[in-house]
DNA sequence: AAAAACTGTTGCCTTTTGGCAACAAAAAAT
DNA sequence: ATTTTTTGTTGCCAAAAGGCAACAGTTTTT
């Protein structure tokens, strides 16, 4: 179970973990199991802690004042599901992240996170990739978002994406890209 | 002139550059000048300098097929302009960056970047902090993006960024927010 | 096996935004 | 000072997407 995100780590960076980096890695994360709709983070909380998904899926939406779901991201495996901005300000979270399927994840504060980084430079490497990774895929999506039409957004996301469109249904798709399932469903007819 | 970037690193930092730190700062970076409309970084080039703007401002758009502008960033001084992906990737842009009025930044390359982070773990620091905070901001706007109208979004830019607001004109910002100048001025209007 | 919930599609009407053009005022360039 | 360019607004019409509801088929739950 733990030796999944060893191997991610070590995927990430030249040197692979000494022995007793991954003790202390192991002993770090706590495995935790979400059954299908169960929360990992409400809206309000703090987020306290950042999971690393072994198996399963999630999402993490807003709700505005009708009552409808926005979402913001969907996980699979060897995603890492957090609030950031909840987690890095300590302010209550705005948003909910869910598991959409029965879901595995390996589970670590953000106070035991920053203890383990400064103990091990491979993690603070592998973070720092990862963080250039999701600000250029940030940035596609803005591009997307803001220059191109729903249908188009809907052909650049099933290119770049097809896992999501396997394991989700087209209303969380729909959601996740702006729009709702009826017109997804028109600009999948066209 | 190089001194305000010695002191933004400082800001992100707890202790102080030492002065041989300072000194290798500040041979690092070269004073670039752009006049008005002048290219940073046009599409179709590999993109191989980043830049922090002392004074000035700046755009980062892409053009569709139609040849419209699609503005994705708006630069002030003490951002930093570049484009990552292609920086990182080595892959030809598909943006142009530009100077919105007479601009001058302190540029330097990846490679020397990447060594100098090597020799200033001060550097290092500053750039996660960025990275963190440039990765929240993204996470809201994106939120904003997908969950609100085009009157919440300007609300919500207004409110976030009055600098913006000061320092370019409404048909630019129109199009940051992914909408048209007349739309932006009937919204205005309401 | 049956009932309930979920998913995807489609019809019809409304709302939001786009497209285009024209205009006036302000700012910039000459 | 004058001309040119840029900016912001508004009218009118078109297009894209939303809202709502209903339906059929599939999947899940009991």
């Amino acid at each position: 179970m733990h030796q999944i995100i060893i191997q991610y780590i070590n995927k990430h960076n030249i040197e692979p973990l000494t022995k007793e980096e991954e003790v202390l890695v192991v002993s770090s994360f706590q495995l935790k199991k979400l059954r299908k709709k169960q929360y990992f983070l409400q809206e309000g909380e703090v987020c306290k802690y950042t999971g690393f998904i072994i198996k399963g899926a999630m999402r993490q939406y807003s709700v505005d004042e009708n009552g409808i779901e926005h979402i913001l991201h969907l996980y699979t495996e060897n995603y890492w599901a957090t609030d950031r901005e909840s987690s890095v300000m300590l302010t209550p979270s705005r948003y909910n992240i869910d598991a959409w399927e029965d879901t595995e994840l390996l589970v670590i504060s953000r106070a035991e996170m920053l203890e383990l980084m400064e103990k091990i430079p491979a993690l603070v490497r592998m973070f720092q990739k990862l963080d250039e990774r999701n600000s250029i895929a940030s940035h596609r999506r803005l591009n997307s978002s803001i220059s191109s039409n729903a249908k188009e957004r809907y052909r650049e996301f099933a290119e770049n994406h097809p896992q999501f469109i396997q394991r989700f249904p087209l209303h969380i798709i729909a959601s996740y890209l702006g729009i709702t399932k009826s017109t997804l469903s028109r600009i999948r007819a066209q």
